[in-house]
DNA sequence: CAAATCGTAACAAGACAAGTAACATGATAC
DNA sequence: GTATCATGTTACTTGTCTTGTTACGATTTG
């Protein structure tokens, strides 16, 4: 577990209800991204939340995707999931005393206020359809490729 | 423990030694980062491997700056200490098989790179003595505030 | 030789996502 | 209406990585 792949994982799976339109079993879900299926539950709650999944008891129930790819950003993924921290790096301490260290802070910390500045813009700037489509050009572009992932 | 905080470590203690010209045990170090002086002397060893600080044995010993803070860039800090990894957050598999999957992570990918090209042009664009600079600044500013760590 | 100091190895602690097990709740099918 | 399927939720374990800590060896000075 080397990284928090929760943001990669929801977009993974929403592309994947979106091409098959009855819905999805955390159990399915769980085997498509090699896990079980109280991750899969944990995680998708806040896209339920937020309104981009839904999620039915019971008999025949499961997870259906409820709003289209292309109105679904990553950067509102991100968020649903709860805006993880996105940087293994940060100060020693927030609130230093020492005037060195709170130089230190603002000059690394503007760095980094800027670089997550531009990847939210970037996250802002891609709909899933996007990346829907990227998976179809290399679809048809390699037709003999396997899938892979559980259909 | 939240963050990985080696480089606003290593930046701090570069300028307190550039301050004082005597040199600094690991202990004197340890007590000015509230920590101990192994984590010091692990962390210090890259600075030294990368000649930028000096450490000596014995008796009268401890660790001295060897180049001006005018030659030290964030960046250079930051590969000295084994370029930690920048991102909490990445993909769930490195090699796919998966095309969806490959399709998020380059899309993910790319935007994170490009953050990171970013964040690493911000350190390598700052010298150490800029941040020592601020530092004069605010003292200047307010000369009645307590410096605080250990001179 | 004694004291100071770094170098290093080995291991424990803390944090946090991920994995797992157990059980309650609700919905459908027969 | 009971059995089955599926989610919801809690509690606990595991894996990984930085920190913290202890212990001990090596080196330099007095």
């Amino acid at each position: 577990m080397r990284n928090d792949s929760r943001l990669s994982r929801m977009l993974h799976v929403l592309i994947h209800m979106d091409k098959h339109q009855h819905s999805a079993t955390s159990d399915m879900i769980a085997k498509m991204l090699n896990t079980n299926p109280v991750v899969v539950r944990r995680t998708m709650a806040g896209l339920r939340e937020q309104g981009y999944v839904r999620s039915e008891k019971g008999h025949g129930g499961g997870w259906t995707l409820v709003r289209p790819l292309s109105d679904i950003t990553l950067l509102d993924v991100y968020r649903a999931i709860g805006e993880p921290h996105l940087f293994a790096i940060g100060p020693a301490d927030d609130q230093p005393q020492c005037l060195v260290e709170q130089a230190v802070n603002i000059a690394l910390g503007d760095a980094m206020k800027e670089a997550q500045a531009l990847l939210l813009r970037r996250l802002d700037s891609v709909t899933l359809d996007k990346i829907a489509a990227d998976f179809e050009a290399k679809l048809t572009a390699h037709p003999a490729t396997s899938y892979s992932c559980a259909s």
